[in-house]
DNA sequence: GCAAGTCTTGATGGAATCTTGAGGGGGGAG
DNA sequence: CTCCCCCCTCAAGATTCCATCAAGACTTGC
């Protein structure tokens, strides 16, 4: 799984659907947090940010139909609906305000674990984690997955090749890499004699990302070895 | 009417249901392929490159569990089950393999259109962020569910081809997105190398959108690589 | 079946990038 | 001190990549 232990909010008044949920739930290794009302419910949502809400319709405040649209402006966590309720035009109107899924009371505890993995993966899958892993040393700001680089809050634009290059050194930061090591990366094995080309990207590198190029800080030349990058340590 | 409509791909062997499922879900706009068999789909998800797949598990050649499995690795499209097998386990492993969706025969066709808007609703919304389905840099605006795009007030008409492909963009606000992936998801699998339409389109989506289409600021291009929409950091 | 809109394809000029070569400098060995 | 090895810089082709225009094929709505 992704994310380790996924936080599921169970909104429910029944105290017994609500323990049953709570272990089926548990044992499958989902955080479990709960909630009897809509007022405990928005309460929840705002305090553990849930990953995912499983939501009866049926609640003693409030109707859940409103509550759904309610939640909708709030979290973009999935709704899961389960109801006894199993007219189709109750399942139009829960899923057009923003429900994911809508399970018709009795039902089995398996399809309703699959479908929150559904529900779950949905919302996983785009840019996968949430925070960019971003390498940072002086004034030099990378963000690998928008390809991006800043040098002191501007933008910093890079050629294809010279963004490669940037990318070898960053996956072994503090180390040294050898010319060999870098040339295979970023040009091919073919070209692992050709350390000219090396000398003439490191130094455009170096113009683009130094404060200054003649005495480099950052891109460091370990003569007769390789390059490597300090990263601050 | 500015609002392209999203491609449908309807999976099935009898050629009634087919005909019944093309004009309910045609009457209500939208693009409707079809495949009777699993070799037929995939032939359509590679050429046609719809937005969503309506698959029956029940075809002639092949299974339709192993097909789900197939059709997630080429398209991230949602795919919605439509089955006459109603056991839990076959529900669980379709939607394990990869189905978003599973309807058990007979189905209100009410509640399987509300289930069609909930798949293609999740699959527009961009990555991470909160809840708003509106897209919004500098004077462009983009309604990711009424599929309506704005540029300072008016609104502006856009193409099937050119929404999707400034759809796609927006997805990964800020990010470079390759010429691959971009054509992967606007024109399917078959034109992963024809980077011509993206320049073709991309100047049309500039002439567009652009404040000054000669000097771009929201549709940059990263030469070399891809195209990336400026988000505003 | 017609007209409007849309998609596909080709040709062309220009921009960005890569490759290659020449020349210069610093430091260690002899 | 001089030679030699390694490294750096600059810059000019060569090459790849990109933007634009436009015409014909195709689709769609009426």
């Amino acid at each position: 799984m992704s994310t380790p232990n996924p936080t599921i909010l169970i909104v429910d008044d029944e105290p017994q659907l609500r323990r049953f949920l709570r272990t089926a739930l548990g044992s499958h290794g989902y955080q479990v947090v709960e909630a009897a009302t809509a007022r405990e419910c928005q309460a929840q949502v705002a305090g553990r940010n849930p990953e995912l809400i499983l939501l009866d319709l049926g609640l003693p405040d409030g109707d859940g139909l409103s509550l759904t649209k309610t939640l909708r402006r709030v979290t973009r966590a999935p709704i899961v609906v389960i109801s006894a309720r199993g007219r189709e035009q109750d399942k139009i109107a829960a899923l057009d305000l923003g429900a994911d899924d809508y399970l018709t009371k009795p039902f089995g505890i398996g399809e309703l674990l699959a479908r929150i993995r559904v529900a779950l993966r949905r919302a996983a899958l785009p840019a996968g984690g949430p925070a960019d892993p971003v390498f940072e040393a002086g004034d030099l700001r990378v963000d690998l997955i928008r390809r991006q680089v800043h040098r002191g809050g501007s933008e910093v634009h890079l050629t294809p090749t010279e963004y490669k290059l940037l990318a070898a050194l960053i996956r072994e930061a503090g180390r040294v890499v050898t010319h060999r090591q870098l040339l295979h990366e970023v040009w091919g094995a073919n070209y692992v004699e050709q350390t000219h080309y090396l000398r003439v990207y490191l130094g455009q590198l170096r113009h683009k990302l130094e404060r200054d190029p003649a005495r480099p800080t950052l891109l460091r030349t370990e003569p007769g070895v390789g390059y490597r990058l300090w990263d601050g340590k």
